[in-house]
DNA sequence: GTGAAAGCGCTAACAT
DNA sequence: ATGTTAGCGCTTTCAC
């Protein structure tokens, strides 16, 4: 009743004890589900916490405790439409074991990573999705040292040993090589992506190494290039000009192989009857008859539940593990661009070891 | 030298304050860039600072201040591609001013908004960004009171006072519909959003005072949806077996408008010479010459740009303003879709009041 | 089983 | 101009 007593804040810790007729102590077991609780207090407090509507401080507990509840995912372009899948799935396994998600933008720029990790730090995360490493990896790790335990995915990291869970890139390629091969193709290209990024070199591994097995009698040819449309459009256009233009083309990544198909269209080429088009992660667009494009499918919602798991995992475990991986099976899509025989319906070819070692 | 001063962990403004030889409140003022500071501390500090990497933490402060530079951002679902464009600029914006974002899902269900808002209260941010209002718009502002200022973007609020900045949907769809009559489409058909959508119904709303307005001889068709590409082929399959297809379509977003694209090719028709089709938002993709798709553009950066502009303003004033608005213009972007007198050449009608009032 | 007290890294009076 | 002190809301010994 006294004037004193306006405050309308949140509650706190204090006012449930208070309210409850215990210690503070007593109110943080109960919240924390401590056994050594008696019957009586933790019903007490627990009818005060519901009744204030109580709700614990995680900022309170990051301070004493070193923790947030929250992981960090670093991704170099989020309006490049293969992260968002990836981070609405990271978001829900991340939440399903109680952590906060925060993404960051690191353009693929050393400096933007490193700006952001130390903001990641500050923000005492419990952990760091990286998915688009590079060239960095090594100082990340350097950066956080022990402190935060990092789970590469997406690209494969440039280190050892360090944590990762990625599509077997490679082994996909092949498949996807082999299809085009199989469907009479003699001259293929390649629009590859930046060399820093493993997955893309990975990719063209494979490219490469199906090229040149001994079956093979295709021939290579390779372009330059990044992970955007634009990559895809100028390759074509390049190709057409040195009147070389492969009868099958592979874009490192979805996006590419979108802009190759524009560019086809553009100089009126007809797919897959004079070119063939094939790209790599099927993000969900593509899939739609519109485009109808052939891909390596990678299991994206797996590939985010998979690396929060790891986190956890790592995060749970004292012993600061390192070198742990898991690689996800990549299989070959087959669609309407690469294959007239199809209309309505699409093929599935399974490929890749899809094994996931353990360590 | 002794062996217990072992602590390897991270600086804090006390080990500074020893370092420099000056008090905590002294590293404090001068960190937070105070004026009453000697020249000589000053430099010292600053020093010191620098030798040892020291960064304040925003938990810390967080706690004490009762805010964390944060800024929440909600939206109905990160997958969909208008999102992450308009996060993408979120972010920046709220960068440049010192705050970092995080990202939320509400999946348009009033639980999960509720869900959300706790947390973002709990981490102290300072403001938050609705991006995927709706029916829950008058409970989002009474759960955060005065706490904490929103901002509503995208969709207009269905609440008032309270600031927003949306686009001129309704000039916007006005100005498409006039664009296809003019085209000579007497029947054309809308493919609606949810009613919750405030920008869906005046999209709705814009497209029916064009059709009725006295110099228009046009027949609206209208066909319930969500902002999903499904919604859209479900739309053009419903009314082919009806028989009555419209010539043009509308989708309610650029999702809704690909979906009738997809549909409108496995029936075989051709656009825009059988059917043709619009969208709204102007999302990357649909600039494409693969879809070329026409599309009422808002500028998603500048929407991004402006609400974090505005929720800043509002952070700063000390008076509670609400009622502070911002209309973006709405302008139709004319693509092969719509006119096949189009080819490389897309024109553009601009539209819209685009004043912007300013309480 | 429960409480008292120290302290996480800061900011903000209030001294001086 | 600078130092001292009292918290912010919690967790965590350490007593009892």
């Amino acid at each position: 009743m006294t004037l004193r007593n306006f405050k309308s804040s949140a509650p706190t810790m204090h006012s449930v004890a208070e309210a409850a007729g215990v210690s503070v102590s007593t109110v943080s077991r109960v919240v924390r589900g401590h056994v050594d609780v008696g019957e009586a207090s933790r019903a007490r407090v627990q009818a005060v916490i519901e009744e204030l509507g109580y709700r614990p401080s995680p900022i309170a507990r990051a301070l004493v405790s070193g923790h947030s509840m929250t992981i960090g995912l670093l991704v170099s372009d989020i309006a490049n439409p293969f992260y968002p899948q990836l981070a609405k799935s990271v978001e829900r396994a991340a939440r399903k074991h109680g952590y906060a998600l925060v993404i960051c933008n690191t353009e693929d720029d050393p400096r933007e990573t490193k700006k952001h990790v130390e903001m990641l730090e500050d923000l005492r995360v419990g952990g760091i999705v990286q998915a688009s490493g590079g060239a960095d990896d090594q100082a990340l790790l350097k950066q956080v040292r022990d402190r935060v335990p990092v789970v590469f995915t997406n690209r494969r990291p440039s280190v050892e040993p360090s944590n990762y869970v990625v599509a077997d890139n490679a082994g996909g390629a092949v498949a996807l090589t082999e299809h085009l091969l199989e469907q009479g193709h003699l001259r293929i290209g390649f629009v590859a992506g930046p060399e820093f990024a493993s997955n893309a070199a990975e990719r063209l591994k494979g490219f490469r190494s199906a090229i040149e097995s001994r079956e093979s009698r295709g021939q290579g040819l390779l372009h330059a290039g990044s992970f955007s449309m634009e990559s895809g459009r100028i390759a074509v256009q390049d190709w057409w000009d040195e009147g070389r233009l492969p009868t099958a083309i592979i874009g490192v990544n979805d996006l590419v192989a979108v802009g190759v198909l524009e560019q086809l269209m553009i100089l009126g080429l007809k797919v897959p009857d004079d070119v063939a088009v094939a790209g790599f992660d099927d993000i969900e667009l593509v899939g739609s008859k519109l485009l109808s494009l052939t891909s390596v499918r990678q299991d994206i919602e797996q590939m985010g539940i998979e690396a929060v798991k790891m986190l956890v995992r790592l995060l749970h475990s004292e012993s600061r593990v390192a070198g742990v991986r898991k690689i996800i099976r990549a299989q070959v899509i087959v669609r309407g661009s690469t294959s007239y025989r199809l209309t309505a319906l699409d093929q599935i070819r399974p490929r890749g070891r899809g094994v996931g070692s353990q360590l």
